[in-house]
DNA sequence: GGACCTGGAGGTCTCGATGC
DNA sequence: GCATCGAGACCTCCAGGTCC
């Protein structure tokens, strides 16, 4: 069978992209050496990178047509727009993750809901859910770019370990990319996992979206990494223009638990 | 001695499987 | 259909080992 190419893909919807892809996924061998919670991982990056080339390729074309997201006006726009959402998102659920303290004295579910220390309870609550959440923001906002597409959202497919596939001059070959929020955000313990699911790609890279956190703690002899501006620069994104959304996000963010704070109970 | 790397522990959420 | 449970994912912090 010959391999799935961008043209049958372009205009589909998202799950019949994704039907036609784990047609095609199903045919392809893996090399017995992958271990086995990767093989569904290898086989769709297969099928997806001999049609990723031409698919990139006529996304930058339509970019280029409509008059680019990369220009700076509008691509202060899109980021603005995904933060916006997502702090909007972030501040409806903020008051889901503060319980009553009944709840918190009859079933405490960590030590500082059973010494009744609310701030603490609330700060770490709040604290931890934002930054895992914020893992999907960088992935949203890596998609605005033209140059970078999205498995789950322009293939409906999850490909383990694998967060964005971006085309980037060098080979023209489409780079499989882990991203984190900061360089030093695996552990030692989660390195390994994360290094098995880059090198099962020809191609792959980890980037840190930020250049914070002091170093890293991904290492790696054959998988590149890459942080900050030096990312985003590949996918045409301003990182300064980023760090001014997200600082603006994430303060937004705070006025509004602190002025659900201030809220009388009900 | 300090920077860096590695391993372990722990908190929280999402999602799929399972049972009622 | 709904509730519960467990696995997986994402994140932080800390301690100990290694290397320059």
């Amino acid at each position: 069978m010959q391999p799935v190419q961008a043209v049958q893909l372009i205009p589909l919807s998202i799950s019949a992209r994704s039907h036609l892809l784990e047609k095609y996924a199903g045919l392809v061998n893996v090399p017995s050496e992958i271990n086995a919670e990767l093989h569904r991982a290898y086989q769709i990056a297969n099928v997806l990178a001999s049609a990723l080339p031409e698919f990139i390729g006529h996304q930058i074309q339509d970019d280029i047509s409509q008059g680019s997201v990369l220009e700076s006006d509008r691509q202060s726009l899109a980021i603005a727009t995904e933060c916006k959402q997502f702090a909007n998102r972030f501040i409806a659920l903020m008051p889901t993750l503060v319980r009553s303290p009944d709840e918190m004295e009859t079933s405490p579910r960590n030590l500082y809901e059973m010494c009744g220390a609310a701030i603490f309870v609330e700060s770490n609550s709040i604290s931890r859910n934002l930054s895992t959440k914020m893992g999907e923001l960088w992935e949203r906002i890596v998609n605005i770019s033209p140059y970078a597409v999205s498995p789950e959202r322009d293939f409906g497919l999850k490909i383990t370990g694998i967060d964005s596939i971006i085309l980037s001059g060098g080979t023209g070959e489409p780079i499989f990319v882990q991203i984190k929020t900061q360089r030093n955000t695996l552990t030692g313990s989660q390195a390994p996992r994360s290094r098995c699911e880059l090198e099962i790609h020809q191609h792959r890279l980890f980037a840190a979206a930020f250049c914070t956190g002091g170093s890293w703690t991904f290492s790696s002899t054959n998988i590149p990494r890459v942080c900050g501006a030096e990312f985003w620069n590949m996918v045409g994104l301003d990182y300064e223009l980023l760090k001014f959304h997200v600082k603006q996000t994430i303060l937004n963010i705070q006025s509004a638990y602190i002025a659900l704070q201030q809220e009388p109970p009900i």
